[in-house]
DNA sequence: CGCCGAGTTGAACTGAATCAAGAAACGTGG
DNA sequence: CCACGTTTCTTGATTCAGTTCAACTCGGCG
């Protein structure tokens, strides 16, 4: 049983075929940092699993690098704007550091949807996970002032914190730079 | 077929079987303004189909009342962070014009999914629709100046905007009530 | 050494909040 | 149908959090 499966399994209990129906369609490779797994423009037709490592889903605007997600160890990172809805991405996903990523072809699922409901619902229960990641984000950001964000997430991605560049980390709470930088400082 | 399953099949074919083991954990009724269909710290088990009228989602921070999310006709109102967790909710769900709300037991749902894969895959179908809003209106605010968040509004939502109090729609687009008032007043 | 990217610091500026007061709109009872 | 209080919306003045731009520091690396 790989990192994927292994993930994917303290979701719901997935029988013998139904893995093996998932690894059909899965491949894994080691990517080095810096690789861009999907440019902003392109259509993204798998999810990617990040077994070890850590990446970073970001769009432009007005110019400017926005993050928008960070991906680390057993956690998922995707355009989710194209992969469910088959239109090009306004995100892209970058490698911050080499990882081993599993890539699940998203546009071959549908026949194990209906082959095995089980996996049904899992995509459900993922889906279901990631929403109310995204609602406790929304929550943080409106009626959060920069210091409170900061410190909201210090406490949920400590680890990722120590190793991301602080623009990127500025850009995920909203604030400039040197604003995140003053705040930081004004800490100890 | 009701206003709530005509709703659901317009996004997968539900046969009658499917229809009815959903229909039997449904109730529909009519709420009359002013009506708080949950209160923050209770557990919600229910969620609530608008099929006609207009509900608003809100929360308290710091004693200030925040405007979370707004369901419309055709639309969908639940407290999605009690709901999927079974934990107390932090959000209140009013009414505010009298509405025909058909009320889903969650709590009743489990065994509609076991017996029909389908449900199963309407629930992932729903989340995942919710989900893209979510995304969407996250990267607005995000990034977005006041002005901006106002414009897109009401592109997005030009029917709601003239049903509800302005201090409702100031905290959904997280600017203060009196800013909200000289931006619109700025727009001839 | 000297360059280069990343982070820090400073000063001026600005978008938006807050506080306070007034103007409309609304509903209710007489 | 009007008079009243209550709620909602607008307007003004002040304050503040956070941006912007520019200069400077620091550590790594050819």
């Amino acid at each position: 049983m790989n990192a994927f499966i292994n993930y994917l399994s303290k979701l719901v209990q997935l029988p013998e075929k139904a893995q093996s129906a998932i690894n059909d369609i899965t491949y894994s490779r080691i990517v080095p940092k810096g690789t861009l797994l999907l440019t902003n423009g392109q259509i993204c037709t798998e999810f990617h699993f990040i077994a070890s490592g850590l990446a970073r889903v970001f769009y432009y605007k007005d110019g400017k690098d926005i993050t928008a997600w960070f991906a680390s160890e057993n956690e998922i990172a995707s355009a989710i704007d194209s992969l469910f809805t088959g239109k090009p991405s306004i995100y892209n996903i970058e490698i911050l550091e080499n990882s081993i990523v599993f890539s699940l072809q998203y546009n071959l699922l549908e026949p194990v949807f209906e082959a095995h409901p089980i996996v049904e619902r899992l995509g459900r229960l993922m889906i279901t996970h990631n929403y109310l990641l995204l609602d406790e984000r929304m929550k943080m950001y409106s009626f959060c002032s920069a210091e409170e964000r900061y410190e909201l997430l210090i406490r949920q991605l400590p680890n990722v914190m120590k190793r991301v560049k602080l623009g990127h980390i500025a850009s995920y709470i909203g604030i400039s730079q040197e604003h995140l930088s003053r705040i930081r400082t004004s800490y100890k």
